[in-house]
DNA sequence: GGCATTTTTTTGGTATACCAAAACAAGAAT
DNA sequence: ATTCTTGTTTTGGTATACCAAAAAAATGCC
């Protein structure tokens, strides 16, 4: 067998492929999973299965019922709410400290594919992907601003939360969103952290809003 | 054996008893956790230990590095900073909810605790005990005000942090610490959400500032 | 036929065995 | 004495075996 050289972590490689196939719906929520047969199909022993679905359980992917069994666990409604209330505390004041530690260069770069983004079409095809790389970037950098692990580590949970809803369809209303990373931007360039709390907390607001109308 | 009817869950027993030898420095922060004396101590095998490992490695009480073992962590104060930080944004926001969500009842019965604690002279050997199960419970009340289940697993794991700290040996100013509780309940019984955010605000700066101060 | 009970099968939890990498120790070369 | 090598031991990762509880299937009773 290849030594696959560059990793090593077994687990991390099994966490890696359920947790793709759970966040893109490749497996329903609900789904009951089975160790044996998730062992079987993975070409591996229980053992780093189970340690696999440990990690899952731990980020909220599943939910383990002892004895019965780990499943899927459902993303409600509530559940997304949940989560983007936590960012909404979370990534307004982020963003004022954002306004204040981010490098320039870092911004400007965003702040070109952004506006880039704008000028295509943002409602041609395939284009979505483009818009939510960039969103996901703009946030993320927020957070890393912060500097401040513990807390990175925890949003990384609520993004993925955030992720499995995107998956599920959830519209995004392109042209407002560009806006508002677009003021967002602009606001944290400006290094003024006010300004930048307070577009954070609109955008959340707004998307929160569109989410809740899908619904 | 006894069949320990009660839980039937040995990695969540297990998981508790480290846990504390964990947060009450019984076990050395740095300390490398070998798993084959943990299992021979606990009179069990590896398997239930490497799980109670991986659920505490989740709840960041120690780290793995793959191959070479797991390790408690050590408490900087950048952790115990960071942790703070969090508090800081996550409890203000919280305590404007809780104003106006919190049954008077409960607010009441703490009022009435932290009254007595304060008249009964708070410098006494002991009390201490009783000042921080007061203070822990306010705190946890007010995160559970909001009804989100993810927010409060999360304040949970960073009360874990505080509370290695607490057994550090940091010092708590128990007049101002009792002071600054009273006049956080007194603005959530007068359902007040700015003033109990700002009370509550304030009381964190000062505990952090404490805390700096002590090192 | 439908329901309760017993038997069988499945499956999660635990114990144990085995492997390979890392840590350690002893000895040889410089 | 120091460093490099080599052989041994320790230890984390994985595979497998076994057990008991839960689920499913089969049997018997009404």
């Amino acid at each position: 067998m290849a030594d696959y050289s560059a990793d090593k972590q077994l687990p991390k490689s099994l966490y890696e492929k359920i947790y793709q196939d759970i966040v893109r719906h490749k497996i329903r929520p609900g789904t009951k999973l089975n160790e044996r047969e998730l062992a079987e199909e993975m070409g591996v022993s229980r053992t780093p299965i189970r340690e696999t679905l440990f990690l899952l359980s731990a980020n909220g992917l599943v939910k383990r019922y002892p004895k019965l069994g780990v499943v899927v666990t459902e993303l409600t409604l509530r559940d997304v709410l949940d989560a983007f209330q936590i960012r909404e505390f979370i990534e307004p004041p982020a963003s004022a400290i954002a306004a204040k530690t981010l490098r320039e260069e870092d911004l400007r770069e965003l702040l070109k594919r952004l506006e880039e983004l704008k000028r295509s079409n943002v409602v041609n095809a395939g284009t979505y992907e483009q818009h939510d790389m960039i969103d996901a970037k703009i946030h993320d950098l927020i957070i890393e601003a912060v500097g401040n692990d513990k807390l990175k580590s925890i949003m990384d949970t609520i993004q993925t939360t955030c992720n499995r809803a995107r998956f599920l369809g959830t519209p995004v209303r392109y042209e407002e969103s560009v806006n508002e990373h677009l003021e967002l931007l602009h606001a944290l360039i400006k290094r003024d952290p006010e300004l930048a709390e307070k577009c954070m907390r609109i955008h959340l607001t707004n998307t929160r809003q569109r989410l809740v109308e899908f619904i």
